[in-house]
DNA sequence: GTCAATTGCTTCACTAGTGAAGCTAATATA
DNA sequence: TATATTAGCTTCACTAGTGAAGCAATTGAC
């Protein structure tokens, strides 16, 4: 009983890893950077005047995160980062050029993989599943 | 559209990443270890012959995963870790007393945790997000 | 019985995250 | 207008994973 309800837990955990995996190495292959990468490039990409902060409450992760993600972007060409004049604790975040090739390079390779989930959990059953999925996220974040 | 579809990936990523942090700290306050060592504690002391290799594939993980976290755990006293007298190559792994005082330590947090989730997906849509979640990882588990 | 292939594990360099502590710039407060 | 507080970011030591390359023990093919 318990047993049971332990492993829903544990399910949610391989299903995000065994599709995060698979997302890594075909966006990896066809653009060259992570899905965790594409995360954050895309929310740069987006949103005008994104700070790390607001990247990271978005993600839900720790500011010591996006320092570090944001470093490798960086050193990797596809983010500029330039000291705000307005507010000198503030980046300047920016996607190069590069940066948006990368975002192009995956888009296709990503619709295959939100394919292959759609056909995993059927498709009239996908806004459900995002559903329960955001109730997570807004329930037990933080 | 696209855009939308894209976010399935990350709203997964983004609810299993939030609840793997809560569940972390619960844990690690209550019984001094993380939902990974927990994982592969429970594992080793349900099955009897666990090998790393068992371990890595049951939870869809690399081999080299494994020896880091098995290595963890043994440092931990949470786990021993003897030469096989049958095959030179397999470790046979055992759970030590403090290995199961923690994993019975955590049981009642993760309850909690667990609780939490039926709450947040709703009790009578439990089986069906279970189910969507072991399709994903058989569908997509490389 | 030998030798090639396979199995089980390890090592290495890397990405990606946590949480605590600390630093500097901006903002309130008195 | 000082000064205390807060906001944004960084640093550090750590866990936890990937994938490629390699090594020793075992097994299979002849």
């Amino acid at each position: 009983m318990s047993a049971k309800r332990d492993r829903i837990f544990f399910r949610l955990q391989r299903a995000a890893h065994v599709l995060r995996k698979r997302a890594d190495r075909a966006l990896l292959e066809s653009g060259g950077i992570t899905t965790a990468q594409a995360a954050v490039l895309q929310l740069a990409a987006e949103r005008k005047d994104v700070t790390q902060r607001k990247l990271a409450s978005e993600l839900r992760q720790n500011e010591s995160a996006m320092t570090a993600m944001v470093a490798r972007l960086v050193e990797l060409r596809l983010l500029t980062k330039v000291r705000s004049t307005e507010d000198g604790r503030i980046w300047a975040l920016e996607v190069t050029q590069q940066g948006d090739r990368a975002l192009q390079a995956i888009a296709a390779p990503f619709e295959e993989i939100n394919t292959m989930l759609e056909h995993a959990i059927g498709v009239e059953s996908m806004i459900e599943f995002s559903e329960m999925l955001t109730a997570i996220t807004n329930d037990l974040g933080s």
